[in-house]
DNA sequence: GCATGTGAATAGGTTCACAGCC
DNA sequence: GGCTGTGAACCTATTCACATGC
């Protein structure tokens, strides 16, 4: 597949796709352009999408209900090793194969099964207090669903999925009326 | 407050905040910094959050049930009015005070209500017919939580919510062991 | 011949630094 | 004196265009 083609699935053009590629290596030969196969082994690779990651989920809540059952976590590498909750009602239950536990197992959870990513979704007063433990413990990167900004060492990365905000981007794009990008 | 103390709140300079601001207009007054009550106001004038946008959800699973309630949506002024669903179980179920509808209803709720968004909450496979029966139905904005790529006249705007993406994101940056941003 | 990979040219965005106003 | 608003300098990213290799 040529890089012209590449770019015309994602929102992009050639020459783009050339130059970002290029960056992590030369994937493509010339006057036939880039093999798909290899070019998803390698891009997987780099991107550290060939191994499986532990994760665990914080807050056994309906935003964590509706992640844990949300089938393609499972298929693109991403293994729930457990879930915890502070709500006494919950702890003990028992979601498919995977038991909830107490919070107050956190870390020691998160040390025994070398846990890579935090799910956090807990309510915004207890989300601070989550990742400063998980952070300590040594998880590497955290997940936020709590609407507030999250303080942790720039070490570890966070990726904060913000409804509200992309609901007010929506919203802007049609006030100032202009196209939709 | 002055562009320095609200770049520390962001993730961004003082320099920065004064460029992005002037881009809008000239907000401040020098030698003082600008007005939290003034900004508040024309930003949110700006970015079209001082109206109730009218939002419908389409999508009576998992994902939607914890997006309906959410409480923050109703109080940062996105009024959901209506559910949809295409299960037969689900048809007329209550979820507080908003009856979830047949989707075949889709078009008329949403030229009657005068609908402004789409929470778009569907299994992959019947996004893209969700969405091209909304757009023609006059809605001006999507939210797409189905993981597909859909497609809209460029004068609609979609927002993709893309767990997947995210968490491999989280991936690249441990991956890449560099610091977190 | 065809499409990559890459320097050169261009456009876009960020930082600097200071005149102007409070 | 302090801080904004903004042109100028700088830096980064995208686009162009072509030499290189299949």
């Amino acid at each position: 597949m040529s890089s012209e083609q590449l770019a015309s699935h994602g929102h992009t053009t050639a020459a783009q796709v050339r130059k970002d590629l290029s960056h992590f290596g030369s994937f493509g030969k010339r006057g036939l352009g880039y093999s798909i196969e290899e070019l998803s082994v390698r891009l997987r690779a780099i991107l550290g999408l060939d191994r499986v990651w532990q994760v665990v989920l914080v807050g056994a809540g309906r935003i964590g209900s509706a992640l844990f059952e949300y089938p393609d976590f499972k298929m693109r590498g991403y293994d729930c090793v457990a879930i915890f909750d502070s709500d006494p009602e919950k702890i003990g239950v028992q979601w498919g194969t995977t038991t909830i536990h107490s919070s107050e197992r956190l870390e020691a959870v998160i040390e025994q099964l070398d846990v890579d990513l935090v799910i956090l979704a807990v309510p915004a007063s207890v989300a601070q207090e989550i990742a400063d433990r998980a952070v300590e413990a040594g998880v590497r990167g955290i997940l936020n669903f709590a609407p507030v900004q999250i303080k942790v060492p720039d070490s570890i990365p966070v990726e904060d999925v913000n409804l509200v905000m992309q609901l007010e981007a929506l919203s802007f794009k049609i006030t100032r009326g202009g196209a939709g990008e």
